[in-house]
DNA sequence: CGTCCATGTTGCAACGTTGCAAGCAACGTG
DNA sequence: CACGTTGCTTGCAACGTTGCAACATGGACG
């Protein structure tokens, strides 16, 4: 049987209580006393209870993550990268995947699914954060890749209007002239896609440009960049560049101009978005939109914690942008040969860095 | 604050023990009473408090699921998977990398780090299984890809000596007579990769061939395939067929062929094993070995659950071997074309099924 | 010498739930 | 009518931990 708070206090001849005291540093201990209580926790093999802990402060000590999926190269590796970040912190992540489903969606956050948890990270997919903050009723929260005005709730992100802008910029300074992009969601009203296609064509623009033609997708995955571009290709006018709201996007599409003949980045300049290590090793590789994953697990974390700590003061919800970049590879014919830094020669470039 | 039991059972007119007994099933309660019950629980929102009901029964609903990392194609589906037949049999999923960092390994194995769990699934990496029983302690525990004989774990994998053997096959099946691996890992004394290489050359033997060159790698990832293919086109007779033991290294190669002017299939005849989505895609489609995932899961959560019920009744530990089959894609010269059945165009074709 | 304070140590109660065994009414049977 | 049975309900105690407040001890200080 597991050793209990009782029976390491037996042994070291101290009161339940010191033992506590020792484990969890809750008070002082005078020296000679902690080393035999934790001779006797080493001789035990003491752990401690932690559903009881729980259900003494009133705390788990567990964060949930909610993210459309952990399968995908974006959500797979902001997942880990929260994990991480949770550990350091001393939670632990409790990982959860809607697929997309807004009812589980709706589940997971309203928690009658699943374990309690003293607070929540989101990534929401098809619930706007208005709606997130009345079905989580209170629980601390955190908004990944949203930016909505409303409730204590805080949001990390990176400013998609001005990455969108940055990547038509790219297209255009490469002597790009017809651009088009693809990934639009007219369905789901809310905010990452409207937002970059309006910084996509606020790009155009600055250049006296506009979009030859935006291309709506279901998802975010290769199977509609694919379908996507060999639409594209349709078009009497094709154009000289495409600008994929995904890296996956990019990807399908990557495989359908090979399939077509169509030469990239000679024919055709193809740029993606989220920096997955995919692209990377594709061919050619990808450019792509560069967020600070890191920074987005770190603060995401960090809010979270400032949070369910201070529960009770009501914080107003604060909007954190982190930064981006462009990363030029081959498919728009940027200044990157294969081998290079940041070719497929190392595998750990700036787009993990 | 949140409802508890005895806020209901006061709203209700009833006991905490009859609210208890509605909430949990536990016993026979009149129809009226349970109407009454229900309706003061919804009235105020009951969840039942797990830290508490954890605390009483001894167990916590949790079980960990140790993979060596999210991020990857491969462990990011099979997480996903894990998650959803935990799901629907109860379970919350915990799921831990290690980063292929064998102190964390051990760490999370042990319980030292992070909250309790009933049982594990894992998926070791520098942890031989043997030493994976006595650190997990009588914690009921799943090892999955690797077959090992000893204590009282169950093992789910496939049989990778007679996939390996399949790949062989496929490769001289396809006209193929230097045929080379890529994967081998002799520093890690364990399984997985001994199983692949052996296999391998048992299927080249059958046709009286053996394997041209076997390079070794550090891990699994585009990286070392990419180097490993470097390096067997710098041999002096060259392979004209590679059997890479992830999807991961074989898409590393397919980028390095690429870059060489090395056409695949034509000039060199390219193999993977996993089957991850990034293959279906990349141009040419990789050939693979598919495991069948989703039996992995099921089967890896159905032995768990019996483990953790039946937890005093010691089972002898289980081997359980599924199936798997080969892919044939355009990177072997496979008979299927682009546009068909498996390619781009359908992208949940039999690689998810 | 008495008082105060800092430092260590302690017992008690409580967190919200469920196992246990007993209680109670109504009913069927001998 | 006594008795056992069935169906439903209940009170008590316990799971292992920590907050609280009180209690010793010993040294510094007026």
């Amino acid at each position: 049987m597991a050793a209990r708070l009782k029976d390491v206090a037996a042994l070291a001849g101290v009161s339940v209580r010191t033992v506590s005291n020792v484990v969890s540093n809750a008070a002082p201990v005078a020296p000679a006393t902690r080393a035999r209580v934790m001779a006797a926790v080493e001789e035990l093999g003491y752990r401690p209870n932690l559903a009881a802990r729980n259900l003494r402060q009133g705390r788990t000590g567990l964060i949930g993550v909610v993210v459309p999926e952990i399968h995908s190269p974006y959500f797979g590796a902001l997942a880990e990268l929260l994990i991480d970040a949770a550990r350091e912190r001393g939670w632990t992540v409790l990982l959860e995947r809607t697929g997309g489903r807004p009812d589980l969606e709706r589940r997971l956050l309203d928690g009658s699914e699943g374990h309690q948890v003293d607070g929540m990270i989101v990534s929401p997919w098809s619930t706007s954060p208005a709606e997130l903050a009345s079905l989580a009723g209170g629980l601390p929260l955190v908004v990944l890749g949203e930016l909505a005005p409303d409730g204590a709730i805080d949001h990390v992100a990176l400013d998609n209007v001005a990455a969108a802008r940055d990547a038509a910029r790219h297209l255009v300074a490469g002597g790009r002239r017809r651009v088009a992009a693809i990934g639009l969601q007219s369905e789901l009203g809310h905010g990452t896609a409207e937002l970059r296609a309006e910084g996509f064509r606020q790009g155009l623009r600055e250049s006296g440009l506009s979009p030859v033609a935006e291309v709506e997708v279901a998802d975010l995955h290769r199977g509609e960049g694919a379908r996507a571009l060999r639409e594209l290709l349709r078009l009497p006018g094709r154009p000289d560049a495409v600008f994929c709201f995904s890296d996956e996007l990019a990807l399908g599409a990557l495989r359908v101009a090979a399939e077509e003949g169509v030469r990239v980045p000679e024919d055709l300049a193809l740029m993606g978005f989220d920096d997955i290590e995919d692209g990377r090793f594709a061919a050619p590789s990808l450019t792509t939109i560069a967020p600070y994953r890191e920074q987005i697990a770190e603060r995401a974390v960090q809010c979270l914690t400032e949070r369910v700590l201070g529960r009770f003061e009501a914080l107003p919800g604060r909007r954190i942008v982190v930064p981006h970049r462009v990363l030029p590879r081959e498919s728009t014919g940027g200044p990157v040969p294969p081998g290079a830094p940041d070719g497929p020669g190392t595998p750990d470039g700036p787009g993990r860095g």
